[in-house]
DNA sequence: GCACACTGTTGCAGTCTGTGCAATGTTTGC
DNA sequence: GCAAACATTGCACAGACTGCAACAGTGTGC
């Protein structure tokens, strides 16, 4: 195994950082937080801290997990309602392993709701996945429907990190119970809409 | 009058920082532009840059139309159609008197892009129209129902620029037609959706 | 005309962010 | 072990952004 130790440090270095951030973002609130204090409080170069992360907002959020294209172009050409494939596959982002630590969600709901300048976080770091998903949903509907696609792709991640916020504040709700939250806020707002 | 003149001027000057920043970022891409760049080209201090835009993205987008609160608090207590009045609501921003400058957007569009980072612009300018957006749906909808309400918003903003990114790329569409495109895309939207 | 308040512009000094580079360690493959 | 690959760090520097205080232009009341 080539770069498993390396991997792994990477990643230890990385939530470090992150935790570090948030600690730091909860303790004296975002507009005090500096990337130097971040780096020092977790035991980094200021330096390396940028390796790690563009800017003290990605530090927060930590890396998203990143919806593979490869892996996602099934659902171009599926028969299946395209509810259904959209909930299947943006479940399957964040299912896969124990990649969703509630309590470290929760810290960045706190520092989210303490400074709602940072709203547009969120969405920005969701955004590679939604062109990702923008991309194969424009295949899937053809060429004349670029907008729609871009629109129902925003919905879908949008509608996903609300379901991923809700179930990080409940306290003993499965992980599998997303896919319902999901379903449930798509079809909530295809009811409004339509009526 | 007394502000009026100085209204006036304030109005210019923010136009011509704008139209200097998107000069510039055409001329030379979003990359190498600086502050001090567009300050000196736009003829004004880089203080004064500061002054009427928090940052260069802001400067290229120039001051969106805001959403105002009382003016659209109608919605909460409308009984037509979700869509209709989210058609009305929205169209109502970009049309009254004569906001849209047709070649501007364009100017706009091609910074955009040509620098595929800058996508999150749109959405971060139009954020906060999204919230108060969210807000009256919120009230319109009950409390049982925020993610929904955010997600509406979100998707009928977005919409929205989709409409006038669209219309300003028609040579001679005249700006009425924004509110068919619009409910043209919310609709298709739903359609998607809820087969 | 003149004094006055109001507002906008500017320069300056300073902090923080973010990057390129080159030196120095550490891991890995062989 | 050794060499290549990679990670960490310090340093120097450009750019973003802010607070403050001085200054200039405009409109107001007399």
């Amino acid at each position: 195994m080539s770069s498993d130790l390396r991997e792994r440090r990477r990643r230890q270095t990385a939530d470090d950082i992150q935790r570090a951030a948030l600690r730091l973002a909860l303790r004296c609130g975002f507009e005090a937080l500096t990337t130097e204090a971040i780096a020092a409080e977790a035991g980094v170069s200021p330096r390396t801290f940028f390796n790690y992360y563009a800017n003290k907002q990605a530090a927060l959020l930590g890396r998203p997990p990143r919806m593979d294209a490869d892996e996602a172009c099934w659902i171009v050409h599926s028969d299946a309602p395209l509810l259904d494939d959209l909930v299947a596959l943006l479940t399957g982002l964040v299912e896969d392993g124990a990649r969703l630590d509630r309590p470290k969600i929760r810290m960045v709901r706190q520092v989210l709701d303490a400074s709602p300048e940072l709203e547009p976080l969120f969405h920005d770091m969701l955004e590679g996945n939604t062109r990702v998903l923008a991309g194969l949903l424009q295949q899937r509907l053809g060429m004349d429907a670029p907008a729609e696609a871009e629109l129902i792709a925003g919905l879908a991640t949008g509608a996903l990190s609300h379901a991923v916020r809700d179930w990080a504040s409940a306290d003993d709700l499965p992980a599998a119970e997303i896919k319902v939250l999901l379903r449930r806020r798509l079809q909530a707002v295809c009811r409004l809409l339509c009526a």
